[in-house]
DNA sequence: AGCTCATTTTGTCTAGGTCAAAATCTCGAT
DNA sequence: ATCGAGATTTTGACCTAGACAAAATGAGCT
């Protein structure tokens, strides 16, 4: 039951909000009610309508939160504060991951920014040959997510641009799937692939399924958003030995964990549970019962020692 | 600040239950007020707890909320009842549209009920080679996805066999689209092909894109769900010709028409706006400005009347 | 049948309150 | 000064109960 103000939307609806900013309705009312900000106007029936640059600021307040920062300290700050604020945060971050053995990866974001998208297929696609298909994941695609990721948060790139970025590396990746040999004496282990529902990011997904298939593993992939419970039919079903979920850092950290820890419960003893991705809970402590990556490197060791198990 | 009752969840929470049945939290509280269904139990802390069972008969009332039934109805009723309805209900889908000239496809979806996914791709794929890419999409794939879609309806198939199936699918149309030559001497009109946010569901986007590939269009993806403004911006930047947007019946009818109302008032005037997809709203009554396609067959049709046109 | 107008039905929104988990701070001891 | 344990604050999810517009349905009339 949408109830728009009007055709020209200068102001968002709560629920436009939280899909914009992935912060909750619950949360949004909150932080008006403790901390004064935002101040939405409201629209002739009484309901929160947000201004454009209130919500603007609500993006960076979120990414800041995803950063580690605490709501009731920023979102008093002004905009221009959160700025600064941001390029330390990010300053910070790069010298924790000094920008190691990324040459020439400006030239495919140039391309993107160009609207180039030909060009830069057809470069990725070089690259892919070049390198072979690991190294070219790894060092690649993976660097040129956090890049374009980036960017993206500093406002140097539109959305569209974004998903015109994901969509090329998609055609990419599943073209070089498709041309990795199949049927090589090994197909174990079977790992099934997917996303947890609210987890709308595929790419790592298909890093992890190119990265298997080069290590000779079979790959069963459900795309996004399964639900929990199918999760753990499919694999039943397809009788797979791993079950490997991705997620990205715009996930809700409880959905996150809980979700895990009811999968984990479901999924049967012998099957494992690996998860992957930038969301940071991963990371912070070990869940029981989940083999955690810290990066796509991980995956090769990590499918070795599952095959030296004995079974 | 997740607040699990314990760790092997006999009972879920109101989240949980949110993320595994896709109905919103406010839906299931007030529900339960008014039909008095669910009736969850109470944790120690007084949250609701469902047990599986509502849960289950959450989501086969689900699936009936979406094949059109009302709530007020269906929540009071018993389970088996539901089930009973289930049948009916596809029963009428099923005489409104006779079962014309779908021979063999039978064939794939038992492939699919088995989880013989490997076969399922051979096969569509060699389908794809024995009928050339056109009518692939539109004798077999298109009805193919009917005919999952009513199997779904009816309980006959598993969420995570439908994503299989999604899957699949995308694979083969995605290495049939790789392989149609580019570059012939006509490359226009050049279509921007996305959906509306809120619409997750992509294969259209891939038919779409499979027939206009062999039509010798220019076609530019951007994947699902991009924002109405961004579609406008990319048009711009890519110089577009059309901008083609894909509709599932799961689309709220509101946001359908209201949508393409904004949308075609941002777009420039040259640029024209198809719509295509199984919701019924953009068959009811023509929206101004607006190209909608009751069928993919029309594509064709639509792509020459654009050629012709003087400009 | 088709069309208009009244009446349900239904989902989303609002307000303000409660509470456990996580994060931070404090302080004493090594 | 570093560390750990315990006290304190911060935070977001959940709760109740009421309101209301848009959509769906039904009734009455050509």
């Amino acid at each position: 039951m949408s109830r728009r103000a009007d055709l020209k939307p200068i102001t968002l609806s709560i629920s436009a909000v939280e899909r914009d900013t992935g912060l909750s309705k619950d949360t949004l009312r909150v932080w008006e009610r403790r901390y004064g900000f935002p101040t939405p106007d409201r629209d002739g029936i009484g309901e929160r309508a947000y201004p454009l640059d209130q919500v603007e600021k609500l993006r960076i307040v979120k990414r800041l939160l995803d950063a580690g920062h605490r709501p009731g300290r920023m979102v008093p700050m002004p905009v221009d504060e959160l700025h600064r604020l941001s390029e330390t945060t990010v300053g910070l971050a790069a010298r924790a991951h000094p920008a190691q053995a990324t040459p020439d990866l400006s030239g495919y974001l140039d391309l993107l920014r160009e609207h180039r998208v030909e060009a830069l297929r057809r470069q990725l696609g070089q690259a892919r040959v070049q390198l072979g298909l690991g190294r070219f994941v790894i060092e690649v695609i993976s660097s040129l997510n956090t890049l374009v990721g980036e960017a993206w948060m500093r406002g140097q790139l539109e959305i569209f641009e974004e998903h015109l970025y994901s969509e090329s590396v998609q055609v990419v990746l599943r073209e070089a799937i498709h041309s990795v040999p199949v049927g090589t004496p090994i197909d174990r282990p079977c790992v099934l692939l997917t996303t947890f529902p609210g987890e709308p990011h595929g790419l790592g997904l298909l890093m992890a399924e190119a990265l298997l298939a080069v290590d000779g593993a079979r790959c069963l992939s459900l795309g996004v958003q399964t639900p929990i419970w199918d999760t753990v039919l499919a694999a039943a079903a397809c009788r797979c030995d791993i079950v490997a979920l991705s997620f990205s850092g715009c996930m809700n950290p409880n959905q996150v964990v809980d979700g895990l820890a009811e999968l984990r419960a479901k999924l049967p003893q012998g099957v494992e549970l690996w998860a992957g991705g930038s969301a940071p809970v991963l990371h912070r402590r070990p869940l029981p019962g989940v083999t955690a990556m810290a990066s796509l490197n991980q995956i090769h060791a990590e499918v070795s020692r599952w095959r030296g198990l004995a079974r």
